[in-house]
DNA sequence: CGTAGACTTGACGGCACTCAAACAAGGTGG
DNA sequence: CCACCTTGTTTGAGTGCCGTCAAGTCTACG
């Protein structure tokens, strides 16, 4: 039996994305604890969940990050959203139950899971709860909108600029985030699969956004120089991150 | 207060999508029909829901079909999902609020709303109901992943065959696609702004998949000529529909 | 039968891809 | 402790898929 106050400071990162959209009562935060498991660790690169497979439980990343992807035919890969701590990474496994696609760590990973049993036994005894794990999936797709209205109608430099400017936005509501830069260790492989992009193109991406004086990365830190310019060249507008805190 | 038998019965579509995935006892399916609200009509090219606004119900759409789209700065239109009967287009609504994107008519279209309330009802009461519409939405979102691996890593011919061959299992499951035709009410225009490509482009590409006896479409109507061989060029693989009948 | 909207086809151009080679950095073993 | 190797990044040259522009064709409908 895990120690409850740690779980607890451990699962804090998923009650900050709740708590920035609605009121999250004490007996809710319990009522998730109670059904948390030990902490797992997972080296950088390895998957936490492997396309195909059926999980009894759902996997919430604590610190790290991760990818949702798919490989197709041709051997090449495409990521379908990027993780980042307070993320469930597979919440929608219980009820799709078979994984559609993989999920990888892009860095060292600390997870703690969630017993779908469990899971099921809050959507009967807390309603609002319930509410509130639903729409952390519903934000799930809200970014896959976005992502996917940016590959269809965004060039390449906009498209990463808008994804600097999404991560930009996501650690801050989990703290992890300074004013002007934020950790985001990545390969240029690992973004171009995100992207849509070849490891080359974007190189050369990532130099235009540094000679326009944008942003900086190092392969492990971004570093933001002037967000006004960046956020315009996205075309970034944080609607759909769904952000104001409601009644839900 | 509409006739609940028809009411039922227009609701039909959507307990087809679920009973194809899960059980739906005639008490959930009658909590539904509860709340349901008259039907409406939209004429082709009307907005269902318009980006910005914060519905108070969500839309239910029983006849003919509608899309999600956003438009981005230069005037592009990208098209995230297209919606068929049985389909809610909005469901997400009840606890995102405010719409991130618009969703417009293709066809006519004719809708069933059901109120928040109500549908907030029925997490309290119904809880395995309620995760039956909660996989309306991961099933969107799973959609949403195909969709950005499409854009990401297939050309243009495969990622129109690969939208032909969806629309085909997904119509099917309400009954709507004939052995080897279905319905599909749309211009190359709204084909494009959906594939993230130029409207000329389409015609190219429809050329292609005539040229290639793989599939023609006069603008109302697709004809599958071989379904094999385009799902081959699709590498269409239903597993991301998740049409197993399983405990959920 | 005239007109508007939708589709088709051709010419040309550009964004991003592939191929290829050089460079940087971190890790490992002799 | 440094040669060596692996992994990742950068840069250049050439190519191709798909976009834009433009003109012509088809079809539906008033």
């Amino acid at each position: 039996m895990p120690d409850r106050a740690l779980q607890l400071q451990a699962i804090d990162a998923l009650f900050r994305r709740m708590a920035r959209r609605d009121d999250i009562s004490d007996e809710e935060k319990e009522a998730i604890a109670a059904i948390a498991e030990d902490e797992r660790t997972y080296a950088a690169g390895s998957d936490l969940v492997v396309e195909g497979e059926e999980p009894t439980r759902s996997t919430l990343l604590i610190a790290g990050f991760a990818t949702r992807y798919r490989i197709v035919e041709d051997g090449g890969r495409q990521i379908t959203s990027i993780h980042v701590p307070g993320d469930f990474v597979d919440l929608h496994s219980l009820l799709l139950r078979k994984m559609d696609h993989s999920v990888g760590a892009l860095s060292e990973c600390r997870v703690i899971t969630f017993p779908h049993d469990g899971l099921r036994g809050i959507t009967v005894r807390y309603p609002h709860l319930t509410r509130l794990l639903w729409l952390m999936t519903l934000l799930d797709s809200a970014m896959n909108r976005e992502w996917i209205v940016g590959m269809g109608r965004l060039t390449a430099l906009e498209r990463m600029a808008h994804l600097l400017c999404e991560l930009r936005v996501r650690l801050e509501t989990v703290g992890l985030a300074k004013a002007d830069r934020f950790p985001f260790p990545a390969t240029q492989v690992s973004l171009s699969d995100a992207l849509g992009l070849s490891a080359v193109h974007v190189s050369r991406v990532m130099k235009e956004l540094r000679d326009q004086d944008l942003a900086e990365w190092d392969g492990r830190e971004v570093r933001i120089r002037n967000w006004d310019r960046l956020r315009e060249v996205a075309q970034f507008d944080d609607t759909y991150l769904h952000l104001e805190h409601l009644r839900r």
